[in-house]
DNA sequence: CGGATGAATCGACGTTCGTCAATGGACTTC
DNA sequence: GAAGTCCATTGACGAACGTCGATTCATCCG
């Protein structure tokens, strides 16, 4: 496949401050999807958990300070992931998470 | 009554950007009820309309470009309203919103 | 007062969401 | 290869959401 992977990303980094310009409704959907993915406290905790620390986060280390049961975890990472927020990698039995800055970057972007 | 009635603004205007440090559930709980204002396209696109004028916006020039019935556009700007990012006057026969531009101020900060 | 107009509220409906227990899949270790 | 560990997926359930038609509320104007 010689496709690129990254169908989200980049119609948000580009489109207008919602303050400048209407959005259409491309836009809207596209951005209001992003912010769905912010619109949860446990995901907000949980990325908050991810970017404070200088490096990547073990998925174990996620499940405890949530409150929240290992599935239910996985589940919203997942959301997160999916947001581009947030990547993914497994290395033997563990997962690790690390922060998209360049991603928070672009939604703040939006609200200029 | 003395209390003021602005409970939602504050708490967020002070608290620290998701990067630096894990949010408590607090402090989760008001930002995940912000971005959830933001969550849906129709609301995303109502902001941006009245955002991108100048001025200030009357409820009756929404119904139409947003694509949704009275009650419906009326639900979603409470939504907006509750949220702190648009501000509504009844004067007359109509009403008139306008953005509150430290509000977007406030959430942008908090995903620096 | 009485009719007309703009907007909020109510009631109902189908959809989406957050949650967990149970299960399955991938990988390590013995 | 058998047992164990970490994580994702499934299925189910109640709660919350988005939507609209009908109604109510507030205001203006004869």
């Amino acid at each position: 496949m010689a496709t690129r992977k990254i169908p989200v990303l980049d119609p948000i980094a580009c489109c207008t401050p919602v303050r400048a310009d209407a959005l259409d409704e491309d836009q809207a959907d596209l951005l209001a999807r992003s912010f769905a993915a912010l619109a949860d406290p446990i995901r907000l905790r949980l990325l908050s958990f991810i970017t404070s620390s200088a490096r990547e986060v073990c998925a174990c280390d996620l499940v405890e300070p949530s409150g929240r049961s290992q599935p239910t975890v996985s589940h919203h990472m997942k959301i997160l992931v999916d947001a581009g927020l947030v990547t993914r990698e497994k290395r033997g039995l563990w997962v690790w998470y690390r922060a998209v800055p360049a991603r928070l970057d672009a939604l703040r972007a939006v609200l200029a």
